[in-house]
DNA sequence: TTGTATGCGTTATCAA
DNA sequence: TTGATAACGCATACAA
């Protein structure tokens, strides 16, 4: 590791002061054309890059942003990941990324650490701290956006994206309806989610207006992955074998689920439909192939990048942001 | 945002100078008992949080590594990334995660942007610079983990943890051999992938072994997704209906490839057998069960993670790991 | 056990 | 158009 070549060198090199070199790199005005262009071969010349670090300390600005996620290994946050870091590296930002496997502990410790780094935004998914400790850490951040979480009053410096989870359960309600299910159970998501809670009350909802009685054990609480949906899948259908639908909190859970039908020779959509949530690619992939709630998370991810820049920027933006999921007709339901 | 709460403020507050207070802070000794405490409790009554980007330009240090991959949502680097972020964020450093989309001038721009931020450590993934380069590069960083990727000379900053490729392929086309398959065929990765040409290779090798000749019309690059591996299988199979065995760069492909089949209405393995590379959650989803070469992927992130950290703190470490694939087998092959 | 001076690499401010 | 100086928040080296 070479040592670090720095703006003095290039100002020294070249015979001027710090300040010129400072400008030329900046591209401020104020310098003479035949100046910018020797300064710039020169820090070309001797392999100049600014300091970052140093810059942040004096202009409290990093190019650098947060993203908090509960897991990166589920496609749905995978390919938000993607489009946020499509769009960061684009306007030259770098992005943070850390996991927090749904533990709050972790993600306190991961915002804190955030913002001892200096990121300039942050966008935090799916969030499991209460209001009033979420509310502080977000004013503490220059600017926020929250992915599948509501805030209780608007902040300034905070936009959120949330799906539209009571039009959701909505769809897939009516849809098990039309295929002539009655007997419509729910695997929601983890206990403490958010979104697992606004799902499960949207298909409550849709089961009232549908004049169609509620049955709490009809609903499982469950790990949003694949083995937790076999489990989950499992336990609901052998307790309740008149089950004839299922809508499950994400294509995970449902993927699960259909891997317990298969096993035991359930057929699907015939004497169980099944209805996701996410469209992540595994949905098609799998047989018979997941009918679910289509959701463009690329969108999303480049969507939040976006806006977050624009909240930086200064530049107004809508305070709240509502996804329209579709209903998308595959094979199992 | 509220105003920064600096060391001085509490070292104002505590009547006492800042040095004090950074000891405190630090840990260091050489402070009584009782001063600790006191320090202690009215930085937490301040909220007080040190500025790493203070910290990191006298000590040049950051607590933070670069972590480049070709694609965060290809499940392999995905489980891989997760990996090196839990030891990482347990350990006290937080990742920057970048995406090449495997695209040289993206990657050579990650790794600048990388270096002027000063990352403590570098994990580069399938890296696609020329040797020279990508030397050049890792000489600049303290400390580098190149995965999937070898180097001609070694350098004592840089480790590399690396699948054998020739073993891999060895398993795969001895498995095919003893289902009595003969024409057997390899879907690579992309040309300019340097672990599509070890695959290949490999390819070459065991065929050799098996004195089986070597026909370079069953080889067929491709992007490593499930749509192009979906196209590659149309191609190849198209072209030459007598392959009975396919070879896959890896699961994703692999899974494209046997979608086709499905669509096509190929039986598998019995027309044709299928065999992949990684083993990703989804192997174990689809129908046929995809046979595979089984790795590791969160214990190489981890793994990875691990001897960086060892490198950075001035350990020895072996200069390359070598990763044995094992073959799991499911129902493709 | 505590404090003072200095510097990390950069930009902001003001002066020339 | 250019430069000198201070400042960002902290830790290192040394002194008391």
């Amino acid at each position: 590791m070479k040592k670090r070549v720095t703006l003095s060198d290039v100002a020294e090199i070249a015979g001027v002061s710090m300040m010129t070199v400072s400008r030329v790199i900046n591209n401020k005005s104020g310098v003479s054309e035949r100046m910018r262009r020797r300064i710039l071969d020169i820090a070309k010349e001797i392999d100049y890059y600014p300091n970052q670090i140093a810059r942040g300390l004096v202009t409290n600005q990093t190019s650098t942003i947060g993203l908090v996620v509960p897991d990166n290994t589920n496609p749905f946050f995978a390919n938000i990941a993607r489009g946020v870091e499509d769009l960061a590296f684009e306007r030259g930002y770098n992005i943070f990324l850390i996991n927090t496997a749904e533990d709050v502990t972790r993600e306190k410790k991961a915002l804190d650490s955030l913002w001892q780094k200096g990121v300039d935004g942050l966008i935090l998914c799916s969030s499991r701290l209460p209001n009033i400790e979420l509310e502080k850490q977000i004013e503490r951040f220059p600017a926020t956006i929250l992915i599948n979480r509501e805030l209780k009053k608007p902040i300034p410096s905070s936009i959120t994206i949330n799906l539209n989870d009571l039009q959701g359960a909505q769809l897939a309600v009516t849809h098990f309806l039309n295929l002539g299910k009655r007997n419509i159970a729910h695997i929601s998501g983890p206990a403490n989610s958010i979104s697992g809670q606004k799902r499960l009350a949207g298909f409550k909802l849709a089961l009232n207006t549908a004049e169609i009685p509620f049955n709490s054990s009809y609903v499982q609480n469950c790990a949003p992955d694949t083995e937790s949906g076999y489990e989950a899948g499992k336990e609901l259908l052998t307790a309740h074998p008149e089950i004839d639908a299922i809508y499950a909190f994400n294509d995970l859970i449902a993927v699960g689920l259909i891997q317990y039908c298969l096993e035991v020779g359930k057929h699907i959509p015939q004497e169980i439909a099944i209805i996701g949530v996410d469209d992540i690619p595994l949905a098609s992939l799998v047989r018979p192939r997941l009918t679910t709630l289509h959701v463009n998370q690329n969108y999303i991810g480049k969507l939040a990048m976006r806006t977050l820049l624009e909240i930086i920027m200064g530049e107004s933006s809508p305070l709240a942001v509502l996804i329209e999921p579709e209903l998308l007709l595959r094979e199992s339901a």
